[in-house]
RNA sequence: GGACAUUUAGCUCAGCUGGUUAGAGCGUACGGUUCACAUCCGUAAGGCCGCUGGUUCAAGUCCAGCAAUGUCCACCA
């Protein structure tokens, strides 16, 4: 046998060889027959538009696929899918700069196209990825968020949610994108700080008066309908309620008080526009203001600017500060930093505009989605805070409508005549109102035949957060709900709490009236090596395929479980390295054993009290392994039974166990050597069980190779996860084994330092040897001996006397 | 301004419900071995455990305050 195992373990050859295998033999594939629990997982659809992949996905998906594979090996059946996000406003975005297009200037039909044209590409590029990281994925599960079926789903939920009042269409100020020349969510917003200027700005009163307001946004004067005051401001007192000409458009506005003006900021006295800020949406709603939009969808300003209408932002507030300027009316300015709002897709300042859009009505929801938050396991705990904080700082209904071309039409119609809104049945579905007209052909209400079909497309979340009703089929008739739903797991990282979590707990909420899952499971992110997030634009970024290409996936997976779950992990090469190298370790450990186990008889069970000292010694602490190994991944606490087993494997196992018993392996006497290779190849074999999640190649080789036989499973990673063995789990061999090491170091200690306090090591080498329960030591007195023979050391333990060096 | 997290050896991080001389990996220096190990083993150097107070017989570990870093949120007149 030992002839035919290779000395190196040659990675690549065998990493694909295991990828080939487990997909032939479909080892990962969901069973809905099978009565064994199920374990659901909803994994985080990648945007395909990300066209390289780094190691920080490496982690979070490692990270999750550990914990599955654990609960695979324990006998669960596991539903595991994997899915593409192919819609929406990130794959336009990556279409329009790849080919350098203008949307508004392609048909919808010629870009659509080539959205689908580059998913598909991209695809395949991430499943290739994702399959030579060997994660366990039932690959049957495919889906895409463009597919019929995520489609259906995502439409059926807004006829659902139509239907319960929840949805509704309005005309009103929305977040807006004038570079992507959509409407926006509150989730889509990130901040960003900005220099600027304040600017105060003379106004005068209809009665001559002149008073001054402070503003970072002098272009929006033309758009000014109101003045505000707070009402106990003592300098207003006098001006409230009269009215104020606002320069450059001479126009009359009123100055109204309010008690949410703060008295402090600027001069106290308000500018309210239509509409620069949150405040401004919010007087122009409460106090019925005059509506005067100056700025158009593309961010120029309009014919309702006057002299400014054309420019450009930027421009037209150059142009108004000259103007200001030149009539004397800016008598202060400074420079300010403020945090503006800025698109999260494309970085870009997002403004007000008014529009019809639909929205999801949530608002009143935020008490019962804190609930629903309660109602799951948050791993780690704090990360629920996350989800809490933004629900409490819900400021407006979900805008699920997008001005944009690609993505999952609304399944509404319009009827020209009277206005309806009409929808189609559930067994319609999926439809495009933009391409066809509703089955009926006419208006239900008022028999008008000509029907416009709705333009807009959904937000990419609205399908996003269905995530787990596509996979549970929850729109088929013969569906997955019962067994699959709510899920077990979700796995992702912690900057989409806001979106994808929050949006999918909202879903769920309505439809189903339960959380989507039972449990959480939040990552952290992989950052590069100088500690910033990895992101392509910078130097750190570490593509993951080379690093496959140059170590191994298994060495890869071994440094993304290094840190603990929600915990930034910082890359470096070293970690990965240290990784290839306990790959080389175990291999070579399990050559060893398999070289002098070959003729042993492996059916045989010895009993405790057949064994040799040192055998049971480690036998004892393989139980305490296996049993906090899983106390470990119960808790999903990867990293630290990661390292429970490194240093099992190399420490106890390797450096001491190994040496200390191959003087009985290489002699002569058959009992004591069997007693030895029982206890090798138990362990061995438990720690391929053991290694399996976290090195899913190198432990399936090591099964074929040297464990498996004709009656166990076809694979490591369907064979079941190691019990405690209540017969081997005994603390008094493992405080004898502790002393035995000691005994072992000092030995070395001896050997290292020659003559060097050597009278001290001598001590401490009886003192050990003393420290041993009597029958534990006389068994183990011979393996000791052979450990300080093979150091060049005879010692007489009778006498505690005698040192020789044979040099 | 609010929230959450982090702060322990040169680097990356462990240190559970407070208890003897604070640990691992990598890196560094030195020594040994190459008969499982394109290696491996051993030894050493290196830490006011962010700062300040408090509780306690006893604190890296609990409490309070402060600081730095990261992230999220709020503030945009």
């Amino acid at each position: 046998m030992s002839a035919e195992i290779p000395k190196n373990y040659n990675t690549k050859e065998i990493e694909k060889k295991w990828q080939i295998f487990w997909e032939k033999e479909r080892i990962y594939q969901f069973n809905p027959d099978s009565s064994a629990p199920v374990f659901s997982v909803d994994t985080p659809p990648p945007y395909l538009s990300a066209d390289h992949l780094h190691a920080g996905h490496v982690m979070s998906y490692t990270q999750a696929e550990i914990i599955i594979r654990y609960h695979r090996m324990k006998g669960e059946n596991i539903f595991y899918p994997m899915g593409f996000d192919d819609n929406g406003l990130p794959t336009e975005r990556f279409v329009e700069k790849k080919y350098n297009i203008n949307k508004s200037k392609t048909t919808r039909k010629e870009f659509t196209d080539l959205c689908l044209k580059e998913t598909a590409a991209g695809g395949k590029v991430y499943e290739k990825f994702w399959k030579s990281l060997g994660l366990s994925v039932d690959w049957s599960l495919l889906y895409s968020t463009i597919d019929s079926r995520s489609q259906k789903t995502a439409q059926r939920s807004f006829l659902d949610l139509f239907r319960k009042g929840r949805i509704y269409r309005e005309d009103a100020p929305v977040f807006w994108c004038t570079a992507c020349q959509t409407a926006l969510a509150q989730a889509d917003l990130e901040d960003k700080e900005e220099k600027s200027f304040m600017r105060d700005v003379k106004f005068s009163l209809e009665n001559g008066d002149e008073v001054v307001i402070s503003t970072t946004r002098p272009e929006l004067i033309p758009a000014c309908v109101a003045l505000y005051v707070h009402p106990d401001d003592e300098r207003y007192r006098k001006i409230a309620g009269q009215n104020a000409i606002v320069p450059l458009v001479n126009e009359k506005v009123s100055v109204r008080t309010s008690p949410l003006v703060d008295r402090e900021k600027g001069t106290g006295l308000m500018m309210v526009c239509t509409w620069g800020d949150v405040e401004d949406v919010q007087k122009w709603k409460e106090d019925k203001l005059p509506t005067k939009l100056i700025i158009g969808k593309d961010g120029r300003f309009n014919e309702k600017a006057g002299k400014y209408a054309g420019l450009k932002l930027r421009e037209a507030r150059e142009a108004v500060v000259r103007d200001l300027e030149d009539q004397n009316l800016i008598v202060g300015s400074r420079e300010i930093t403020h945090v503006l709002n800025i698109h999260e897709r494309c970085k870009n300042p997002v403004d007000f505009y008014a529009s019809p859009q639909w929205f999801i009505k949530i608002l009143d929801l935020k008490d019962d989605l804190k609930k629903r938050g309660e109602e799951i396991k948050w791993h780690p705990s704090f990360m629920k805070i996350h989800l809490d904080n933004w629900i409490d700082g819900l400021k407006w209904d979900w805008c699920i409508s997008r001005d944009r071309y690609y993505g999952v039409p609304f399944p509404v119609w319009y009827c020209a005549g009277c206005e309806e809104i009409i929808l189609p049945e559930d067994d319609e579905l999926p439809v495009d109102p933009r391409e066809s007209p509703p089955r009926n052909g006419s208006c239900p209400r008022c028999g008008e035949s000509k029907i416009k079909g709705e333009m807009q497309v959904m937000d990419t979340w609205m399908t996003s957060s269905v995530t787990p009703l596509i996979n549970a089929r929850w729109q088929d008739r013969k569906n997955l709900m019962k067994e699959i739903y709510p899920m077990t797991l979700r796995v992702q990282a912690f900057e989409i709490i806001r979106t994808w979590l929050f949006y999918t707990l909202v879903k769920s909420h309505l439809h189903t009236k339960t959380a989507p899952w039972r449990e959480v499971m939040i990552s952290g992110w992989g950052l590069g090596n100088d500690g910033q997030k990895m992101s392509k634009s910078l130097n750190n970024f570490v593509a993951a395929g080379a690093i496959i290409e140059k170590y191994s996936a298994d060495a890869l997976r071994f440094w993304a479980c290094g840190a603990m779950l929600g915990m930034n992990l910082r890359f470096s090469e070293e970690d990965v390295r240290a990784g290839q190298k306990i790959l080389t370790k175990l291999w070579n450990a399990a050559r060893f054993i398999a070289m002098n186990t070959e003729n042993m008889n492996r059916k045989a069970n010895l009993s405790p009290k057949n064994l040799n000292s040192a055998d049971r010694w480690i036998l004892s602490e393989l139980q305490k392994l296996v049993r906090s190994v899983a106390e470990q991944l119960d808790n999903y606490e990867f990293a630290k039974a990661k390292i429970l087993l490194e240093q099992f494997f190399w420490i106890k196992f390797a450096d001491n166990y190994i040496e200390l018993i191959k003087g009985r392996l290489y002699g002569e006497d058959a009992e004591k050597k069997y007693s030895a290779q029982f206890a090798l190849f138990k362990t061995l074999s438990a720690l391929v069980h053991l290694f399996a999640p976290f090195l899913p190649h190198l432990t399936e080789e090591l099964y074929q190779c040297f464990i498996r036989n004709s009656a166990s499973p076809v694979s490591v990673h369907i064979s079941p996860w190691p019990e405690v063995d209540g017969d081997f789990d005994d603390e008094k061999m493992r405080k004898n084994g502790k002393k035995l090491m000691e005994v072992i170091a000092a030995i070395r200690k001896i050997k290292a330092e020659k003559g060097v306090k050597l009278s001290e090591n001598i001590t401490a080498l009886t003192v050990g040897a003393r420290g041993l329960d009597e029958s534990f030591f006389s068994n183990a007195a011979s393996d000791l001996q052979n450990v300080a023979r093979a150091n060049a050391i005879s010692f007489d333990w009778q006498s505690e006397k005698t040192v020789d060096f044979s040099t």
